[in-house]
RNA sequence: CGGGGCGUAGCGCAGCUUGGUAGCGCGUUUGGUUCGGGACCAAAAGGUCGCAGGUUCAAAUCCUGUCGCCCCGACCA
């Protein structure tokens, strides 16, 4: 006799009750990850690499439709060179890797492994602009970053991690300004549409900001347990590391001008965002845009004659269609492979056994809702490719639905505190520096950003009652 | 960096107090019966007990150090 379904979930944390064990266990069970020995270093396993890679695709062709390129910079930056801009040494100093020495001989100048690469990739912007007609110059890096944080969690914060840098120069303010915002706009729209999750955009305070940063932009999402997760960081640099790093350029007019430059990135955190987002007590549930198996064919009783025959065939009519499918003809159990295949997260699941054959149909599951249909055989990639858009949306929906509940706006303290223990809130603040550390070591919670929508729900500070014209999000976060 | 917990077979764990032949469950392999929500029978393989020192006739067990992981706090562009 089978196993009862929620012995099976007792495998894996309920999400209510520990959301921190729920996750590791989702995580490691799943084969994304593995631990390594390097200490705070994960092994990202290729069921989790093809997350990321779906993700680097997608993002890639926006970046290209705004009109950037790749390109890649040195891993190991010269501490000379580090050193240039000084609010940026400083926010990075205390996580920065050293390389000491080479082979057996000690270095004359010690090597930074990157933690970002503003400064290598200003000075090569040095030497690349000369003139107004070198610029703007836009593009886009794929590479890994070592910060040595203190405490570590895999894809949220992690010694050495992936992801994507942009890194562009221009010849005004304006137009850095205008390059800063429109990567946050790709950045909205890609984490809306491609991962399904709900984001906030709007401005960092300043003690949140970029170190180095003009000004500082971001996207937060809010996961199931009620804490926020910077998805991504768009970042108007104005001219502090074009005057830090010499790059100038000869305008029309003859004059030598500073440029000005933008940064803005995403990582493998992004990943960490999608599970605690979506998943659900069976395990995982991946948006069919980045799922590396969109669809899972189990053929049922397959020593039955004539079974593995219209398995194959479906696969391949699937495969053909452009969709991501897998089979699995392994020998388990039916039951085994459901709860194996629902814990990876795999958007929908086809079963095809004897009883469907005869009558010309297939049964698909979807993973977000469990919800079973029986679809007939022709059209099926048509069927399919509906299904997964349908899932799509219904994650988005689900996960806006989810935001929405554990948002709100707060007038004072108490209502404040409240919220915060539960998700965002919405509340007025003076802008000082005082307020922000008060609020944090009162309820743990920081500022996540200024949205863009703003609008007045008291007029006075939330946490010292002086006057206050601005609306900001908090929320305690990863 | 502070407080707490942990490290024993691929995975999950017991054994440690009171030192004396390395254990259990799951998984794996082989054969057979099964197959629409975690099946069953039989046989088999699999370990320098995280690492390094120390105490001892004898260490998974006691002591010291060290590395890594988890939770809480501090820190965190």
């Amino acid at each position: 006799m089978a196993k009862k379904n929620e012995e099976f979930v007792a495998h894996i944390a309920s999400r209510e009750e520990d959301f921190s064990q729920w996750y590791t266990d989702v995580i490691l069970k799943t084969d994304m990850v593995d631990y390594s020995d390097v200490r705070g270093c994960m092994v990202i396993k290729p069921y989790g690499y093809g997350v990321w890679e779906l993700i680097q695709h997608e993002m890639d062709c926006r970046f290209k439709a705004t009109g950037h390129k790749n390109a890649y910079f040195p891993l190991f930056i010269p501490e000379s060179l580090l050193l240039k801009e000084a609010e940026h040494v400083e926010g990075f100093a205390p996580e920065v890797a050293w390389v000491t020495h080479g082979g057996s001989e000690k270095l004359a100048e010690r090597l930074a492994v990157r933690p970002t690469s503003e400064t290598i990739i200003g000075s090569m912007y040095s030497k690349w602009i000369q003139s107004y007609r070198d610029l703007p110059v836009l593009m886009n890096q794929w590479a890994n970053v070592v910060r040595w944080e203190k405490s570590t969690r895999p894809f949220l914060r992690t010694s050495e991690f992936l992801w994507q840098e942009g890194h562009t120069a221009h010849a005004t303010f304006e137009e850095a300004q205008e390059e800063t915002m429109r990567m946050l706009g790709v950045y909205r729209e890609f984490a809306e549409n491609v991962l399904a999750i709900p984001v906030i955009v709007g401005q960092k305070s300043e003690k949140e900001k970029f170190a180095g940063a003009k000004a500082t932009y971001t996207m937060e999402a809010l996961m199931q347990d009620g804490k926020a997760l910077q998805m991504g960081t768009s970042h108007n640099l104005a001219d502090n590391f074009a005057k830090g790093y010499d790059i100038t350029y000869l305008s029309k007019e003859g004059k030598l001008e500073y440029c000005f430059t933008t940064s803005w990135g995403t990582s493998t955190r992004m990943i960490g965002g999608l599970i605690m987002v979506h998943g659900d007590d069976r395990g995982l549930v991946l948006p069919p845009k980045v799922a590396p198996a969109q669809l899972v064919i189990l053929p049922i009783a397959m020593h039955k004659e004539g079974v593995l025959e219209k398995a194959r065939e479906l696969f391949a009519e699937l495969c053909a269609a452009g969709i991501r499918v897998e089979m699995d003809t392994s020998d388990q159990t039916a039951g085994w492979k459901f709860n194996q295949w629902e814990m990876k997260g795999v958007p929908i699941r086809l079963e095809i056994g004897p009883k469907d054959i005869a009558n010309n149909q297939v049964v698909m599951v979807r993973r977000d809702s469990l919800e079973k249909i029986s679809a007939p055989m022709e059209n099926l990639p048509e069927t399919v490719k509906r299904l997964l858009d349908e899932v799509q949306q219904g994650l988005f929906d689900k996960a806006l639905n989810m935001r929405e509940s554990r948002t709100m706006d707060a007038v004072d303290f108490d209502q404040f505190k409240e919220g915060v223990s539960n998700g965002f809130v919405r509340a007025m603040w003076c802008g000082e520096r005082a307020c922000e550390d008060s609020i944090k070591e009162q309820t743990g919670a920081t500022t996540r950003c200024k949205p863009f929508d703003q609008k007045a729900i008291s007029d006075k500070c939330v946490c010292c009652g002086k006057p206050a014209k601005e609306l900001y999000y908090f929320a305690r976060a990863y």
